[in-house]
DNA sequence: TAACAAACGTTATATTATAACACTATGATA
DNA sequence: TATCATAGTGTTATAATATAACGTTTGTTA
């Protein structure tokens, strides 16, 4: 299992263009901003995302369908991931809190099965929004 | 606030189609469903469903584009949901945890902001596929 | 009864995501 | 070297999910 994955080609066009970004990505927005590289078709875009993913690169935000660049060190490989979303301009952090995380890794639900993965989303209105 | 909410023709409909089912339904499955009593359009489909999930009778599973109904008494309106989801069966529990729920509700990320919800999505393997 | 809000029905369209197929590059292996 | 497998690419087409917009109907309330 190597340390350092090694992209290909369209995957560090997208990965570099969601991590410039300051928000999440929707895919087809991301299809737009690339079109001059010379990727033309959603495919290519689905593609190179469902790989990030698994890399644990980037994180697909639920519930809007967008994609943000992983900026956690210790979310491995998208097992353990948490947001904080703002319902007023879409902004969206990743909670790096290793409470958090230990406390939901090991909660067991009674009369359930035991997970091997988690996504939380939180929702307010951001310190900024609140100003206006 | 009313305690019971009375609920419309086409939202009896749909919410009587979801409580029915084993699993989560998505929307078009839903409208293929209701087509003998009268409800032809998706719109009409989505309107029920933002309706119901505002008055907190279903929730949207957001990993799945699929909707459950609300079998916890203690989610007041959908404030705060988690969810139990086996990746090869496709089967969701609602979890209702008090501690779980009270942690998630009190939790503060310290560099951001309040947080008057949150949506919870655990994955593995149910017991029943596990067997196989 | 007049006014308003909520729900309804309908047509059209936007947005998100996948299927399928042929092709290319790479590296392992026999 | 020939061959095989794996991963990535490009492309066309289509499926699945969701909303816009408009006018009508129904139910509540003043
Ligand atoms: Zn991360
Ligand atoms: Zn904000
Ligand atoms: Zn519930
Ligand atoms: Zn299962």
């Amino acid at each position: 299992m190597p340390q350092t994955q090694i992209l290909s080609r369209n995957q560090k066009i997208v990965l570099d263009i969601i991590e410039k970004a300051k928000g999440p990505l929707k895919a087809y927005s991301i299809l737009f901003n690339v079109q001059k590289k010379g990727i033309n078709a959603p495919q290519q875009i689905y593609r190179a995302l469902d790989k990030l993913i698994e890399m644990g690169k980037i994180h697909k935000i639920e519930s809007k369908n967008a994609f943000v660049a992983c900026r956690s060190s210790d979310c491995e490989i998208s097992k353990a991931t948490a947001f904080s979303i703002c319902e007023s301009c879409e902004m969206v952090d990743e909670i790096s809190d290793a409470k958090l995380s230990k406390y939901l890794s090991g909660f067991n639900y009674r009369k359930g099965m035991k997970f091997k993965r988690f996504n939380l989303e939180f929702f307010g209105i951001c310190k900024k929004c609140k100003k206006d």
